[in-house]
DNA sequence: TGCACATGTAATACATTGCTTACATGTGCA
DNA sequence: TGCACATGTAAGCAATGTATTACATGTGCA
């Protein structure tokens, strides 16, 4: 993972309103406007939240249709797990600028 | 540590910029001046991106003289892991909407 | 037919970051 | 005295990110 991909993760996760979206999926799956109700924001504004988190991998959402015919965009949380420390940032770092003599990868 | 904190913190590493400065610190200890030079970066705006760093823990600067009298600010890396998953989050944001019934810590 | 509830997006305003340019100040030295 | 090199900061602007409001569309149901 080079500096921007890893830039890309770590801004998606470095807010406090996505954090609290990611903390309740965490434990349950929910549709959107379930989840707008539980964390207590617009549906529009937890969209742009949600689409923030979905580009970066952190959670997954797909329309299912209720038994009562409703349809219901659900997501659920990837599971994930990061370690941060200087070499991670150097790494990340290397790839970035090497970016031109990509061997295999 | 609670979700504003954590936000701060991802939020200054969350920058290919400063990703940058932190690998190159990772290696020496370098004064603003050098530094800025290396980065290929004005020092004003270096300033910006330090001080960012410094808030969130990741760097520590002090003046010091060198020996021809000049006054140089070196940066170093402050040692650093962070794991990031679910239940990290969970953990932050619990602490965080339980703001006022902080007890003890 | 109209209400309740769902998805999805556009337009708009507002706030925060990122960056550049410029200036003030201080030291050593030719 | 003036140049080179250092710290530190303010002002202004461009680019992003955050948030609100509003609208279009579709389903089930009384």
């Amino acid at each position: 993972m080079n500096a921007d991909q890893l830039s890309a993760k770590l801004s998606a996760i470095a807010s406090p309103q996505r954090m609290r979206v990611l903390a309740l999926l965490s434990g349950e799956r929910l549709h959107v406007s379930e989840l707008a109700r539980r964390v207590g924001m617009s549906r529009a504004l937890l969209y742009m939240h949600l689409t923030k988190l979905e580009e970066a991998g952190f959670v997954a959402g797909h329309l299912e249709m209720s038994p009562d015919g409703k349809a219901l965009k659900y997501f659920e949380l990837v599971p994930f797990t990061l370690t941060l420390d200087a070499q991670t940032l150097v790494d990340a770092v290397a790839q970035t600028t090497n970016e031109s003599e990509k061997t295999d990868a």
